[in-house]
DNA sequence: CAAGACTCCTGACGGC
DNA sequence: TGCCGTCAGGAGTCTT
């Protein structure tokens, strides 16, 4: 499922084909996908309009739109909505901002409509910006600034300020379980299921220990190893398994083949060779190693669990 | 404040 | 062969 590094390649892959193309009109096929304003309002409003560019935010991409054209206003009739409204678009300069969930897609391509298209939009060069998802998870918005799409969000993971100190910091603020928090976007946005236990792996901690109880070592090794994680990540475009995700160029990313634990419930742990064990945290399928990962002194039936298997010690 | 349940969706898969 | 129940899972919402 995309998550940062997923995101992070399609925004990368989409640039070079969108910024500075004028989007000539929008078909939603699904009217749910669009989260604000309405569906028809969105066609309309988005008809016109330049991408000048694209960023990300957490999981989150943003299509940066120039003000409406007035002259291809008139022509983006096509928009189901065109006809009703009394176009009174605001012209400003507008963000498209959308979340692909679970099995989203957004790219471009020759065909105006591939199968589970959702929302599409017709470019100046002939070719269409699609919207495809599956499972109908994924939602696209038009509004003036990000803070109207956007929950209240943490820090960029990748960015400067998260270091040793501030993981230190941040996990004594709170007490809660690791998997949960990291999972948590208004803790840190853009780290999904398989990204939070890659990294807790790495950094040996169990994702049931306490934020509280975690030390300041392993603050600093959980800092390094989400960077590590994510930038290896962005590197291999991300990581494809089950069908789903794929970049914008149609292409399955690669770091699939470096899990270590994701995925890999009772293969060995590529570190210690005990078997990878799955539970469910939070409603959400968790892996690790109970070798490498040591379990909270103080948790529940699983620790209980893992000592009467043999726990020497 | 923390955490579990429930909801939205549909293709894939196991079982019979 | 084919029908059917179960699952996965990001994030918002509602309870406990």
């Amino acid at each position: 499922m995309p998550e940062l590094p997923e995101v992070e390649t399609v925004v990368r892959q989409l640039r070079p084909l969108l910024q500075g193309r004028l989007i000539e009109g929008a078909r939603v096929l699904w009217k749910r996908t669009i989260a604000q304003p309405s569906a028809a309002a969105f066609a309309r409003d988005v008809t016109g309009r330049r991408v000048e560019a694209l960023s990300r935010r957490g999981k989150y991409f943003v299509l940066h739109l120039s003000a409406q054209e007035a002259a291809t206003r008139a022509r983006g009739a096509r928009a189901p909505s065109a006809r009703s409204a009394p176009v009174r678009a605001d012209r400003a300069p507008k963000l498209l901002v959308g979340h692909l969930r679970m099995t989203g897609r957004l790219f471009v391509d020759d065909d105006p409509k591939p199968p589970w298209t959702r929302a599409t939009f017709p470019l100046d060069n002939g070719r269409h910006l699609i919207f495809v998802d599956v499972r109908k998870f994924g939602r696209l918005a038009l509004v003036d600034a990000l803070e109207q799409a956007l929950p209240a969000m943490g820090p960029e993971p990748l960015g400067p300020e998260i270091d040793g100190e501030w993981m230190a910091q941040a996990l004594g603020e709170r007490k809660r379980m690791l998997k949960p928090l990291l999972l948590d976007q208004s803790f840190l946005a853009g780290l999904g299921n398989i990204y939070v236990d890659e990294s807790l792996h790495r950094a040996r901690l169990h994702p049931l220990q306490l934020s509280h109880r975690v030390s300041r070592a392993r603050a600093v090794d959980l800092a390094a190893s989400i960077r590590d994680v994510l930038t290896a990540a962005i590197a291999k475009q991300g990581s494809s398994f089950d069908g789903f995700y794929r970049t914008p160029e149609g292409q399955p990313g690669d770091y699939q083949h470096e899990f270590t634990v994701y995925g890999r419930e009772g293969e060995p742990c590529l570190r210690c060779a005990a078997p990878i064990r799955r539970i469910v945290v939070g409603q959400r399928g968790t892996h690790f190693c109970a070798r490498c990962q040591r379990a909270p002194r103080k948790a529940v039936g699983e620790r209980r669990r893992a000592s009467k298997a043999g726990g020497s010690r």
